[in-house]
DNA sequence: TAATAAATGTTATACTATAACATTACTTTT
DNA sequence: AAAAGTAATGTTATAGTATAACATTTATTA
């Protein structure tokens, strides 16, 4: 995981075991939640599960829908209360300029890397993008200003898709 | 205008003449628009004059409230259209991070750059940041992916106001 | 067990954004 | 100048995103 040039574990490639992503994230986050003695509850670990579906960013009403059969009592807060812990715990990214969320390949590791969302597929594989975040930090520095957080978005079309568009179309 | 390390008319330092920001902002957007042979309508030019109003985002509903006493029959659709034609253009930022907009110091040069949020004087700082551009490039490359459109986002505290904490509180 | 803190339930509402269709104003063609 | 077409705005309605505030339940700690 992490590897800055091989997205074997991060985007459905034809090849792809998606089970395998899924059971990797979870085992994870349940890790991480047990080390820092936080809870993942089930409504957490559910809602945590349903972005793992897929590598593709998920609206919160769309979770909230998918969720209704598992948890009758669902509203919108439940979604954000369990979107607030898993973000705080670095488990999924949102996603800024899709207003949407996606869950993180790199839980415990780097929190903060440059997103890659291709309008055709709509999925999003995340990049640590090392140079970036030096020249990110270098500039940062010759400004004067003292980051929080980073949102590092780019929307355009995957590798997998301008494959085929070219390919084929 | 867009030099790197010179923010001197980007933020509202103390030496800082806004009107002057204001008078260069409208001026070169209404020579951009003769040029490029689009309509800067009065209902677009006052809602870029109420962005350029300080150099914070804006929120569109804010900017609904403060062009109502100009414009009576102002309604979402009159801002968001508004705004829509003002990105079209470059002449201004969308702030993925905020859902909130503000004005482009380097309309018709470059017009994606990095934008400093600072959390405590609310003033957002473009830089064009072109090592962390080329570095974006570079991984692009290597993703395979074709960028369209980008978000690179930092929220913290600007220089200015790391000053006065540190050195007053 | 009592006290405290954490998580969830619940209702209401605020905030952000767009769709769809009507009307007006501006341009271009005839 | 009239007609046709395009661009901009008016208008109503509604969809989509997110949080506040307070009640209740569950888990942890003293």
């Amino acid at each position: 995981m992490c590897l800055t040039a091989d997205t074997s574990h991060t985007l459905s490639h034809p090849g792809h075991d998606h089970n395998k992503c899924v059971s990797e994230a979870l085992g994870i986050a349940e890790h991480l939640c047990v080390v820092r003695g936080v809870q993942l509850t089930p409504i957490r670990h559910q809602v945590l599960e349903l972005i793992w579906d897929s590598h593709k960013a998920v609206k919160a009403y769309e979770l909230l829908d998918r969720i209704k059969p598992l948890q009758n009592a669902a509203k919108p807060a439940t979604i954000y209360r369990a979107l607030d812990f898993l973000i705080e715990q670095g488990l999924i990214h949102r996603v800024e300029s899709l207003n949407a969320f996606v869950g993180c390949t790199c839980s415990g590791h780097q929190h903060e890397l440059l997103l890659l969302i291709c309008k055709h597929c709509n999925e999003v594989e995340e990049r640590p993008a090392p140079k970036v975040m030096e020249a990110l930090a270098q500039e940062f520095y010759q400004a004067g200003f003292l980051p929080h957080s980073k949102a590092i978005e780019a929307q355009g079309i995957c590798g997998k898709c301008s494959e085929f568009s070219g390919n084929q179309n």
